[in-house]
DNA sequence: AGTTATTCAGTTGGGGCCAA
DNA sequence: TTGGCCCCAACTGAATAACT
């Protein structure tokens, strides 16, 4: 049984939650508090600042970052339209982020931690947020803060029971631990340097999806029928053929983005005609299946759920649920585009490489299943609804409110363009290619590594994330319980 | 009657803001 | 600076409407 001294109580201001009087002890004695690995003490100016909403503007050089771009997934931040708000330049404060910085969250999402992958000039970071002065030993900080130790400690020392925590800097109270084996400096390199791989895939994930994106533009761009587009205002004809009288897909900005696409030389086709079969995914309500029982964990017998939520803008799942049921539920084949049709964070996308064991998504999920499972096709279909996406055009093509749908009836209207093979090869190249990398060891991995990621695609870079997290999980929790460790690069391999 | 589409509403986590 | 109230975004399961 666990017990508090007077002393330890009176030290915490007499607060009597069991939760604060909680300690996480862990074997390994050879630590540091975070605190005493920053290059100098902590100061007020390496917190960021609230603007107030009163900036929030809807275009602007100059922006301001929320807690937000801070998750849990990624050692990158995340943008989106939350994440990162254009302000009223006179509200701005300059933080000089820049390439490398450490960001860390104190607020709600309390311990989150990303590297800036590059400069970000005329960004500022919100008041929720410190820059952390850290060089030495830096990646291997940066994963320990991501670990869960780390958040374990930093949650017992965090008061509950307020809607949004507040960590003030108890983060810097928190251990990070050391290895105490012969070779310490080596395993302390070893991390550091799987570390530096995970950021490195991830930048390379979004070059190449950033570089999808570019080609699908210009070859639009560049090879259009006619030469100008004009606009005109819907007539009623027009609202009656498509039976929509919504605002979205009648205005000059949708107009203009769907010109482009239906002008292009080679003409287009909708996912019908290319031999796209939509549906939706398996309706999981007990009335429709019976009970189901859901887990976390992989189980025998159990279906794997790909739910629209687990999939990142980038095309591959980031995690998955498990789900027993008795019936036989509508499972997933190769091939198959699952794509996340509801909600604000609509269009997002994955294609199934492999025959999968029982594996099924939900309602919200419309699947594509061609007929003749191509899956190169699938691929360039997956990412040219990513163009859409990003041009905020499936948006526009849903209908309804909170979020929307974009419901199956719609998807006729969708119009794929007929882009040559070469082109398309192009694309499908840089979301999947084979890359395989020797077996290394700690002084050439990073080569390796480097050429791996120059050849892989999207699909292959994430593969590899994986199983690097995974690995990398595994040296940190044995750091931390003190166990030996050793050295290897396997791994990486099937 | 069974299947599919649409709408509704509950849950959870997180952001804004104010006052102490 | 911090605690805490208010409110909203995002996502989900389920009910209901609309089709075969």
């Amino acid at each position: 049984m666990a017990s508090s001294s007077f002393n330890q109580i009176q030290e915490l201001r007499s607060i009597f939650a069991p939760s604060q009087l909680e300690v996480l002890d862990t074997p390994n004695k050879n630590y540091k508090l975070l605190k005493e690995l920053l290059d100098r003490k902590l100061k007020p100016s390496d917190k960021g600042l609230e603007v107030g909403s009163s900036n929030y503007i809807s275009k602007s050089s100059h922006f301001f970052i929320r807690a937000k771009a801070l998750q849990n997934y990624s050692f990158l931040p995340f943008w989106n339209k939350e994440t990162k708000i254009p302000i009223s330049p006179t509200s701005y404060t300059e933080h000089s982020l820049k390439k490398g910085d450490l960001i860390i969250s104190k607020d709600s999402n309390i311990g989150e931690i990303i590297i800036l992958d590059k400069d970000y000039p005329n960004h500022m970071i919100s008041g929720a947020m410190y820059k952390l002065p850290i060089t030495k030993l830096k990646y291997y900080i940066l994963s320990f803060i991501k670990h869960e130790s780390f958040r374990k400690q930093l949650d017992l020392l965090v008061p509950k029971g307020s809607t949004i925590r507040h960590a003030k800097t108890l983060f810097l109270d928190c251990r990070i631990p050391f290895p105490t084996q012969k070779n310490k400096n080596e395993i302390i390199n070893y991390v550091e340097i799987l570390t530096k791989s995970l950021i490195n895939k991830e930048i390379e994930i979004r070059k190449k999806s950033n570089e999808i994106f570019s080609i699908i533009k210009n070859e639009l761009l560049n090879n259009g029928k006619k030469k100008t587009f004009q606009f005109s205002n819907p007539k009623l004809t027009d609202f009656s053929s498509l039976k929509r009288i919504n605002a979205g897909i009648f205005s000059e900005y949708f107009k203009q983005e769907e010109f482009l696409i239906k002008n292009y030389i080679y003409g287009f086709n909708s996912i019908k005609e290319l031999g796209f079969l939509a549906s939706r995914g398996q309706n999981l309500q007990v009335s429709c299946i019976g009970k189901s029982i859901y887990s976390s964990e992989k189980k025998n017998n159990f279906y794997t759920v790909i739910k629209p939520k687990h999939l990142s803008v980038y095309g591959f799942a980031m995690s998955e649920e498990y789900l027993g049921n008795k019936n036989n539920l509508k499972t997933l084949k190769k091939g198959d585009i699952i794509f996340g049709a509801e909600g604000f964070e609509k269009g997002r996308s994955i294609v199934i490489f492999k025959d999968r064991d029982k594996t099924i998504t939900n309602i919200h999920g419309i699947t594509l299943n061609h007929k003749k499972e191509n899956i190169k096709l699938s691929v360039f279909v997956k990412c040219f609804l990513d163009y859409l996406r990003r041009k905020n055009l499936i948006d526009l093509y849903a209908v309804g409110g909170n979020g929307g749908s974009l419901a199956m009836k719609y998807w006729d209207i969708i119009p794929i363009p007929k882009f040559p093979k070469a082109i398309k090869d192009k694309i499908i190249k840089l979301y999947t290619n084979n890359s395989n990398i020797s077996n290394s060891n700690l002084s050439n991995f990073e080569k390796n590594d480097f050429n791996f990621n120059k050849s892989a695609g999207i699909f292959e870079l994430d593969k590899s994330i994986k199983k690097t997290k995974l690995k990398l999980n595994y040296v940190l929790s044995d750091i931390v319980s003190n166990k030996k460790i050793n050295i290897d690069f396997t791994f990486l391999f099937d």
